[in-house]
DNA sequence: ACCCAGGACTGAT
DNA sequence: ATCAGTCATGGG
């Protein structure tokens, strides 16, 4: 049987602005895999479909695949100058930024997105990549296009056996990710609830399920529901806080860099904070700049504000 | 061999 | 409330 192609979406860009390739290599999505010729392989709301940019056009193809939804995930309906606007005058930012002013923060799904960060802890990016297809691959329903699998539901996830989580790497991660399944299957935590939430009680009803602490729920609140003031902080954004704001102070604590975070960055923080982390991973000068700041003097009254305001 | 990775959980202070 | 130990696994 054979089907009509589906259409090509076609989205200008010359508005908003987008960099695809430092969007989807940013850390934030798991689920793309880019061909020689430029093109995107991945997911958009569930539906596999093939995304790519010429300059200021975003294409992409996939069968159910709608405009709306495209731009959705893009986040293309965001009011990035008012974004951009809102940041502080703050010349390390604008040096994050201007790295790549074109990275954009998806909308993805909350459970493979739940899931993905779940399994984040301790791994880096590609190995991420690497259990998200694993996943697919061992538990999730095969597709019409031979060798392409959904992502599993979280009752698949449930019925699983924690051996066969473990068999796609997972390590001591498998537990987690079994019981937070559990706990959505079970109405424990609801995720499309979340939606509609305030962002402070989103987060803590994230912080419910087994495997999610601070900053995983804060992922999945910027990178699946779009609360765009979550501001996760991980190892590099630690390093690179500390570096820049606190004169490289090891004494410093997370709890008060989150403080300073949320004050500094403002409402739109987690847009900063993804330039900062797309910028200390891809940019080999921001580590030796971050480096010769925290080397210039350190601080030495504990209670002193250092990031300056 | 050694250190690190988009951390969270547990049990002892 | 804070804090070190521990948890698998793969890349560099």
């Amino acid at each position: 049987m054979t089907r009509a192609a589906p259409p090509q979406i076609s989205l200008s860009l010359a508005r908003h602005g987008l960099d695809l390739d430092a969007t989807l290599t940013s850390g934030q999505s798991f689920c793309w895999n880019r061909h020689a010729d430029g093109r995107w392989r991945g997911w958009i709301d569930g539906r596999p479909c093939l995304v790519w940019q010429h300059g200021e056009v975003l294409r992409a193809v996939g069968s159910e695949l709608t405009h709306e939804a495209v731009a959705r995930y893009f986040g293309l309906d965001l009011p990035m100058r008012d974004i951009f606007a809102s940041f502080p005058a703050d010349p390390w930012l604008e040096r994050a930024r201007d790295f790549a002013p074109g990275l954009r923060i998806l909308r993805q799904d909350p459970w493979e997105t739940l899931c993905n960060f779940i399994c984040s802890s301790l791994k880096q990016i590609v190995q991420i990549a690497q259990i998200n297809a694993s996943l697919r691959r061992a538990l999730g329903e095969p597709l019409d296009p031979p060798n392409l699998y959904a992502f599993p539901t979280a009752p698949r996830l449930a019925r699983a056996t924690e051996a066969q989580l473990r068999e796609c790497r997972l390590g001591f991660r498998a537990r987690h990710l079994f019981v937070a399944a559990r706990q959505v299957i079970q109405g424990e935590v609801s995720l499309e609830k979340i939606e509609t939430m305030p962002t402070e009680e989103a987060r803590e009803t994230l912080l419910r399920l087994q495997g999610v602490g601070e900053k995983v729920a804060n992922c999945v609140l910027l990178f699946a529901y779009g609360r765009l003031e979550a501001f996760p902080i991980d190892v590099w954004v630690e390093r690179v806080l500390r570096q820049l704001y606190f004169k490289g102070s090891k004494r410093v604590k997370l709890a008060r860099m989150a403080d300073f975070s949320r004050t500094h960055f403002g409402p739109y923080g987690g847009y900063a904070q993804q330039f900062l982390f797309h910028w200390v991973r891809k940019d080999p000068r921001a580590l030796v700049l971050a480096n010769a700041a925290a080397a210039k003097k350190p601080v030495e009254k504990p209670g002193e504000v250092e990031g300056q305001a």
